[in-house]
DNA sequence: GCTGAAAGTGAAAACCGTTTTCATTAGACG
DNA sequence: CGTCTAATGAAAACGGTTTTCACTTTCAGC
């Protein structure tokens, strides 16, 4: 599911580019979750499978993945951001506020919401950003509450950066 | 338009917290723009009111009027972000991608939208992010094309950053 | 299989937007 | 005014990301 691993390296041979044991190890990782990842993130999951890989080979990745529309970026509320793969060219992430898994949503028909955007504000629309939140089937099941897995930052930081 | 200055002094010392003259400098300064404005940018065009207004202030004054609910985050393709003010308590941005002009949109139904997300992905959605963009009233006349205001940066970037 | 040109890599340093610290200033309220 | 406390700004700290650069690896072409 999500990312084809073989599309993306067929688009980073079809630029030029090379296959390295690093970037395997890093397409991997990020194929391999249905949760958001930080970088920090992507770079422990993938040295497990290459631990020499450094975090800045990480980032180069995460940019080459982002080129070729392997990534599709997940906002928070306070602004930061995450990384899921991207299953297709046009989706949108269903994020869970409980367990922060997130999957993907294709059958977007924004035709009458576009309309009444045109209606209020006069613009000419011509793409849209949508993300949705809720509950996944998993944590429905589970009850209405709060979050069960304290895996998922809810605030959607890319790490807890200072103490506050 | 936008945020209503006098509500959001109400609700400054309706927290026991106090009108200082800086605070008026970056409400009006967020207030007055119709585009959106990195914190270094506030903080530029609020100084001109108050020569000795700290950035740090800025920062301190941002987040108390993000509490408040009088600004939106606007999300950039790549992740980054800036704030613009927030009309009403729900609402989506409407970026221009020619001149950078936000404008607000409320009257979204995303009813099919979120039923079809609901069908496809199992998840019971109870919120969602929406953020449309595409061409101003002013731009759309002025012809299709690319970016004539080059004051907006269409990266969405803070601020330029490294070189690179 | 070699070989060589060019892409890729990682450690360390630099970068830079944001946050914290702390001594000083200035609202609000009587 | 006087007091009490929130607010401020300069400077330092912070921390995620990017750059640098000497070294390694890939892979097309023998
Ligand atoms: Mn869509
Ligand atoms: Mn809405
Ligand atoms: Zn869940
Ligand atoms: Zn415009």
């Amino acid at each position: 599911m999500a990312v084809s691993v073989d599309d993306v390296f067929s688009q980073i041979t079809a630029r030029g580019l090379r296959v390295t044991r690093q970037r395997r190890a890093v397409v991997a990782a990020v194929a391999d979750s249905s949760v958001c990842l930080s970088p920090l993130e992507v770079f422990e999951a993938a040295r497990r499978d290459c631990p020499d890989l450094g975090l800045t080979t990480v980032y180069r990745t995460l940019e080459l993945l982002g080129e070729i529309g392997a990534l599709r970026r997940v906002h928070g509320a306070d602004g930061c951001e995450r990384l899921v793969p991207a299953g297709s060219t046009h989706g949108h992430a269903v994020v869970c506020d409980s367990c922060g898994r997130v999957t993907e949503f294709t059958e977007c028909d924004m035709g009458d919401v576009v309309r009444a955007a045109t209606r209020e504000t006069g613009y000419r629309i011509t793409g849209h950003f949508l993300q949705l939140s809720g509950l996944c089937v998993d944590c429905a099941a589970q009850g209405d509450g709060g979050a069960r897995t304290p895996a998922a930052r809810p605030d959607g930081r890319w790490n807890e950066k200072g103490s506050r």
